[in-house]
DNA sequence: CATCTAACTGACAACGTTGTCGACAACGTG
DNA sequence: CACGTTGTCGACAACGTTGTCAGTTAGATG
């Protein structure tokens, strides 16, 4: 039963530490400096103040006291993602996030949804809060709108890609390496015709993924150019693009994609194709149910804990010590054999 | 190539408006005037000061300006979840920090892991930094502690659960209707030995949803005490319970699986069992790949952007009108029908 | 008991901003 | 030309806190 709130009795002022003060009977610094756990001050009025901090409900208000702090800390942190609803990004957040509550710091965050005016306005926003540092993962190819934050020391740390134009410690996955490994894994099995799904080359990710291709293939005699594509950005168009490869001759044995979406789209044109159970499939990122689906999704998976860790790790470390020098971090990833990997081509094709 | 930040350069204090009036040679209250878009600066004295701030990198200092301006606001709000790596929070927290930054709002988040404790300290600090309201998934059954927020007249929306003890704004899901849904879905297809998986039932979601289960089962002739499980709150517990109650007669025809979790040990043991195939199955919550799987998941989808849009909305709109009517709003869930919940029962148990 | 020291406490300035007010110039009006 | 009005701008107080410093009290020492 919904019922109405009182107006009469908000008094809509937090109550301060001079009506603590005033409440406990002692100068309000006094209050100051037991919320503060300085030391010198009797137990008796220690009590009192906690008493009357109690009675009144009364809230530090951070944000003035970080304004005459002398370090100026906010304890708090910035971090800017793609898209938080995304996964990845959800258990990368989740990861800094408890790495910063751990150490008293709060996080704001912000989706950049690929845009960098958006993720300069976040970082605008951010800096306005006086963050102590910034978490970002940078879109295009310019991050110099950083330049104020750099000159005040707010450290920043570059994750999932690297920054531009502005030198800043920065975490990222093996890309490269992980592609190459599944693309060799498919080759140990005696696979030569493998096609390769790419999203945009524009973004850092996805040249490296396509680079990692590149490179072991080359290994075995090279990629045929008619079985790789990118700036395949929708399932619907990794889709097509599966159709469109599997439809004309010399079809390829095995697939590998390079991120969920394209594995979406892939594995139902595999499946409208009767090819799913013949066609070995690697894809990049794990995902919920991998394990369920039949046969069961082998997956190159990134480390979202270690590269959050590391992530945080960096920038606290930097907190420390300013005049550290920079660090570029690459995280591993891990290639999670399943079954549908492991699927050996035709004879035919040998 | 790590390189070393020079020390040198950085002065460590940010630039003020004393700073940018000092350069542009104007009053201090005049930059403020610039600033904030005030009336009556000449557009040649505004111009001095915005290339003042462009060549001093100037970023506006929020949390000085809000010690200070009239309402005390800060443009921020607060959000508390169980677990951000959680889809279903992960998605939730897109939606409603999408909708607060289009409202120049920055949301500060927290994840609580289910712990009363950690949910009153996110509070804490959350209340320490002012922000202007509070979304929370509630845990426990007390939210009292949110009393000093109440009286400071800072509104709270609790979402996908109801909070105790404290009135306030609420949104949840249709959990009760959605399971109640899935048994008819499955009663008409000639089901009726329907089995039921459960998570803790001090949860209020998974109360709902057994509470549905028995409702709708009820219909049909009531349920089988000994195809309700209930306490369930790891994959492998899920899995030990099919084995459990499949491994007995009377066998169910059908199984419904309350959250995700369950699902993966469900749908485990159910292969192992050599079952997939043949057992009519519904899981509460989609999840990425459902329709990948074979037979492609049957779910009980909940409504993620209109629960983070609704509690986002309702929170917007407190701020406007702090005297308005609580409201608890309800959000559908809706059947996606994929294949597993359509297997129909065996002709022997009909 | 006088003196010294250390513990304790409060008065006040300061942080960077916005709110208030008054000073001054330019303008229109009679 | 006197006057009021409006636009422009700066001086200063204030927000709630922490930093500085000086004053007061209690206990120890000779």
């Amino acid at each position: 039963m919904p019922t109405v709130p009182d107006p009469q009795v908000t008094p809509l002022r937090a109550p301060t530490i001079k009506d603590v003060a005033e409440r406990a009977g002692v100068g309000f610094k006094t209050v100051s400096r037991v919320l503060n756990d300085e030391p010198n001050v009797r137990p008796e009025t220690r009590d009192k103040v906690l008493d009357a901090v109690a009675a009144l409900g009364y809230r530090r208000n951070s944000i003035a006291s970080s304004i005459r702090r002398r370090d100026q800390r906010t304890s708090s942190i910035g971090l800017i993602v793609d898209d938080l609803a995304n996964p990845f990004f959800g258990s990368l957040t989740r990861v800094v996030q408890e790495y910063a509550q751990a150490r008293d710091h709060l996080v704001l965050i912000g989706s950049s949804d690929g845009s960098p005016e958006r993720e300069s306005e976040l970082v605008g926003e951010f800096g306005a809060r006086r963050v102590d540092g910034l978490i970002i993962v940078p879109n295009g190819d310019d991050q110099s709108y950083l330049e104020p934050e750099r000159a005040r020391g707010v450290p920043v740390v570059f994750v999932d890609r690297p920054g531009a134009r502005i030198e800043a410690d920065s975490v990222v996955s093996e890309n490269a390496d992980g592609v190459a490994a599944a693309v060799r894994h498919l080759a140990a099995a005696g696979h030569t015709r493998i096609a390769y799904l790419g999203d945009y080359e524009t973004i850092y990710t996805f040249t490296e993924r396509l680079r990692g291709f590149r490179t072991a293939m080359a290994e075995i005699g090279g990629a045929d150019p008619r079985h790789i594509r990118t700036g395949l950005h929708t399932s619907a168009a990794a889709h097509e693009a599966v159709l469109d490869i599997f439809g004309a001759a010399p079809r390829p044995t095995a697939l590998i994609a390079s991120n969920n979406r394209i594995t979406v789209g892939a594995v139902h044109a595999l499946q409208h194709l009767g090819l799913r159970d013949r066609t070995a499939f690697i894809a990049f990122d794990d995902v919920e149910l991998a394990d369920l689906l039949r046969p069961a999704l082998t997956v190159i998976a990134q480390d979202t804990t270690a590269i959050g860790t590391e992530a945080a790790r960096s920038l606290f470390e930097r907190l420390r010590d300013p005049a550290a020098p920079y660090r570029g971090a690459r995280v591993p990833v891990r290639l999670v054999p399943r079954s549908s990997g492991e699927i050996t081509p035709p004879e035919s094709s040998l």
